[in-house]
DNA sequence: TGGTCGAATGAGAATCATTCTAATCACAGG
DNA sequence: CCTGTGATTAGAATGATTCTCATTCGACCA
């Protein structure tokens, strides 16, 4: 299967319309609909993780770590690093416990500039 | 200024459509630009909260906190609570620190089921 | 080999939130 | 009463995602 050859090629977030636009442009003939398929696929079986940027537009990644962890991400160029925070997950279930709250997930992403492009200006 | 009047009544995020919508139905002639253009305005300065949901909608929020803080949401009837996490705010910084990165900023939501929810199972 | 069934696929239409556009309105100043 | 300025409106345009449905592909069987 051809989206997940290139997810495993590909080391940042892409977005379902970048992961099209390049099978296209490798001659693939894939579908918008087939992407998103398996993309939704490969998310609910843990393969790939989600991410939804602040402008609305799900992106999509295939990590390491197949646990649960968070990510760092540069604002510029997009690389990612996985990072986890067992502090974190320690004070979520304490804060949720305390409200009362059951079922608890949370969603935590860090945003900010690698030393590559703080170098570049 | 009807949106800043009905955000000050909630309290609960709402997307842009659903302030819309119940604007209009009490009778006001406005329209989806001006809440959007209202609602981005009053992002910028801080008056109002911003969250992203899992689905891409945009939802906004009046909170009491100015300064920084985190959401505890319930995943079935949407209320809200404004809760603090020093301790994250600090490993946000040194994780970001000991891999170069700067600018950093993070967002970070938890969602759960609040006790009378789960009462009504 | 030829036929059948079912799942997966692809093209394009439909949907939904958001943004843009052009026309309209209120109103202050002359 | 005119005119210019800026905010506002309805509706069209945009862009991402989802849906529809006819078609294709493979496995299986006679």
């Amino acid at each position: 299967m051809a989206v997940a050859e290139l997810l495993a090629e590909q080391a940042d977030f892409r977005s379902a319309q970048q992961i099209h636009a390049e099978l296209r442009s490798r001659g693939e003939a894939v579908g918008l609909a087939t992407v998103y398929r398996n993309l939704a696929l490969m998310a609910e079986t843990g393969e790939i993780d989600t991410l939804v940027r602040a402008d609305g537009e799900t992106v999509y990644r295939r990590c390491g770590a197949t646990s649960h962890h968070h990510h760092l991400v540069c604002r510029r160029c997009g690389r990612t690093l996985e990072v986890s925070g067992p502090g974190v997950e320690r004070w979520a279930q304490a804060v949720a416990k305390e409200h009362g709250f059951t079922d608890v997930s949370h969603q935590l992403e860090l945003f900010g500039v690698c030393p590559e492009c703080r170098a570049e200006g």
